[in-house]
DNA sequence: TCCTATGTGAAACTGAGTGTCAAGATAGCC
DNA sequence: GGCTATCTTGACACTCAGTTTCACATAGGA
């Protein structure tokens, strides 16, 4: 899998090439596969800020914005709990690795559109996200990253959920 | 200037070579000067994290974070009312370059340190930030966003002083 | 069987970014 | 002035990512 080979030569030392002959395909597959050589590690990420956004969705209607995003994460945070060891090597690749930190950040940005909407359609309205939902669902996606940023740090001794509650709970005191 | 290139060609239409023979200068001087093609565009944005910063850490001490984090931030959109037209243009090339849009991303991404460092010295720790500093300053980066998209949107039509107090109360209401 | 859609590989190409090296310019010193 | 050290610049070669094009092979459907 890529993902041992970058975490044991360095994402950089690692070429398409290598990538491809590895997986036992040519490079052109592999680039058909993944587009690019990050999302060779990133591409688990994709689908998750949809899952979020959906969590959202199937939250209680008169929930407020700050609970139900905070519920909806719990969606983001499951994987670390299934299988901290792992979650834990690829946080710090993508940390230890600019490239990985950049797209990640790009993809994860991504998301706030599919979070504001969902946010937006709770609040009644079927049109697009008001500039409140928009800061709301950045704000969450940074008590995420914040949490798992400490976790990581922590080498996952510290209780994410516990961490992402922190996280919310500092956004609260004005 | 490169910027006036890339909003006339498009920022992958133009080469580096481009930009070189424009700026009459060699390719390698080029790249000494500026690293990366989006560089060439976003250099001006380096000092703008320190600067937010340097506000915040004047701001007084009895003031509460949320409220100097905001008045931090007119250091930040200062520029947009000294020259709203060169700005807007500026950050609709951003956004509509993938590419921009990741670099600048990653580069507001590296002012969380500064911001969140600052937070904890006005906080009196002299220790590395809390949990809660790094989200408040994550937070209001995420306001600064919502107010300069919204009002790029808008053509500049909307104001962005009320865009930016309107980001910072959508934080507030529980 | 023929035909088309789909998956794969080979190869050439563009362009970004790195590293090296050899001029020139420039500043400081004698 | 002349001389040396340092910094800047340009030329060039190189690696590698990502795109595009073409050819081939296989499978399913008419």
């Amino acid at each position: 899998m890529a993902f041992e080979l970058f975490r044991r030569e360095g994402f950089e030392k690692v070429t398409i090439d290598d990538l491809a002959k590895a997986a036992g395909v040519s490079r052109s597959t592999f680039l058909r596969y993944f587009g690019t050589k990050e999302d060779a590690v990133l591409s688990t990420f994709d689908a998750k800020g949809e899952r979020v956004a959906d969590a959202l969705r199937a939250r209680p209607g008169g929930e407020d914005d700050w609970t139900a995003l905070r519920r909806a994460l719990d969606t983001a945070i499951e994987p670390y709990h299934q299988d901290p060891d792992d979650s834990l090597a690829m946080t710090r690749l993508v940390r230890d690795t600019p490239a990985l930190c950049a797209r990640q950040l790009e993809k994860q940005h991504g998301w706030r559109p599919a979070l504001a909407r969902a946010l937006a359609e709770r609040g009644g309205s079927t049109e697009r996200p008001a500039l409140g939902d928009w800061v709301r669902a950045a704000a969450a996606l940074d008590c995420l990253n914040a949490a798992v940023e400490h976790w990581t740090d922590s080498d996952g001794r510290l209780d994410l959920v516990t961490l992402l509650d922190d996280a919310f709970a500092a956004l609260a005191p004005r």
